[in-house]
DNA sequence: AAGTTCCGTACAGAAATCTGTATGGCTATA
DNA sequence: TATAGCCATACAGATTTCTGTACGGAACTT
């Protein structure tokens, strides 16, 4: 099993909890905390120089930005960090983020070796992820197996989301057109870009602009 | 110092780390948790019924739905329900939540006697809003001390959160009008509703409808 | 080469939004 | 009792939204 491990998460009662699991359920004495991205990172790179490196690494993907000043802030920042320092690392993301297609990126773009949904059962999770990483199997969480949950995906493209976060910054139509068209952004005739937000509104099955906002909001996706 | 507490969080790593800080920090024994809300109930009014009542409870706010069937899905249910029971029972709410007016409502409307964030100081906050509450005292957590947060805000009636509602809702001002005449919610003339949303354009300095649910869904009040 | 299907644009009309003005009723206060 | 201020409503006009139709071009199929 592993021996020495980092917690980067920067709730401390969740921060506990993990250790709580490792050394309890698992077994495991050497652990380090980090409350703080930059904190994690210079705890990893200092073990690393020493020749005492960590051989898994368990983060969160948002961290509060707080009085101290925290050039990394998210855990795939730290995690892209890392992996420069020590390409082969493990890493098991812990998050509260339980959107499909997020946590299906962080798989396929960032290659973490785990994922567990902060959740009523994430005790659980967390330990057959940490024994399943270590025998070197990439570990989904249910949320992704159970396919009943992976078919309602809608795929956005850039200008959908462009859209989506100017119509909720209350611009028009007209404004939007004349962003785009400074932006030299196309397609940019105000009939196109009707077009694509009344897609948008069969997509998510909205009424109309607010509502479709409403919606886009409340599924984390804006 | 309180001997028994019952923890109410449905994040079972919270759980965890809840219980530790508790243990090992403040070195209560008689701990019990729950994840679901209606476990919590039944714990408690068992406890109480057996004379051998819990002391203090700690309850986070939202709990997740699940497979199980939750009458309350709430902390704010679970503490009325108990309060019914033991109307004198210590209760600590530990939240995600950190928009200063709710969590004025929890002291105001629900009568809490502390409030914890859950946040990077949890650890801290928690044991000294313990060691606060056992000593009879009302522990407010920094977020509403710290007065600089306490003046942005904009108070909303109950007319203005069923008009934000419908709006994000999609519903015109025509359906919403007929909507609160249905439910005799006076005022309820196009005209009337017109300038309370125009009103609230103002308080957050939205551009029309889209913009101001955009604001208030960003801000948490939706 | 002809047909089909998207993509991007243009236009048009009904509905809805947004803003401003006007009016009567209620309350408070001088 | 007169005045002022707020609440609730009505109406009106300019702008915007939303929906549908139409048209040309590019890509792809047969």
């Amino acid at each position: 099993m592993f021996t020495k491990v980092l917690v980067a998460e920067d709730y401390e009662i969740a921060n506990q909890g993990i250790i709580k699991v490792l050394t309890e359920k698992i077994g495991i004495q050497n652990i380090q905390e980090a409350k703080y991205c930059d904190d994690a990172y210079l705890k990893f790179r200092k073990a690393y120089n020493d020749g005492q490196s960590f051989e898994l690494l368990i983060t969160d993907l948002s961290f509060r930005k707080d009085h101290n000043i925290q050039t990394r802030t998210s855990g795939i920042q730290l995690l892209q960090d890392i992996r420069i320092i020590d390409p082969l690392i493990k890493v098991i993301v812990y998050s509260q983020e339980d959107r499909v297609d997020k946590i299906n990126q962080l798989f396929q773009k960032y290659q973490i070796n785990g994922y567990v949904c902060k959740g009523q059962r994430a005790v659980k999770e967390l330990v057959n992820c940490i024994s399943g990483v270590y025998q070197g199997v990439t570990i989904f969480p249910p949320e992704l197996t159970d396919n009943q949950s992976a078919n309602n995906m809608i795929q956005l493209d850039d200008l959908d989301m462009v859209l989506l976060e100017e119509l909720a910054l209350g611009l028009t139509k007209k404004e939007i057109r004349v962003r785009l068209q400074e932006q030299s952004i196309t397609p940019n005739s105000e009939s196109y870009i009707d077009k694509r937000v009344s897609k948008l509104f069969d997509n998510f099955k909205a009424k109309n602009t607010t509502h479709l906002v409403a919606i886009v909001k409340d599924l984390g996706l804006l």
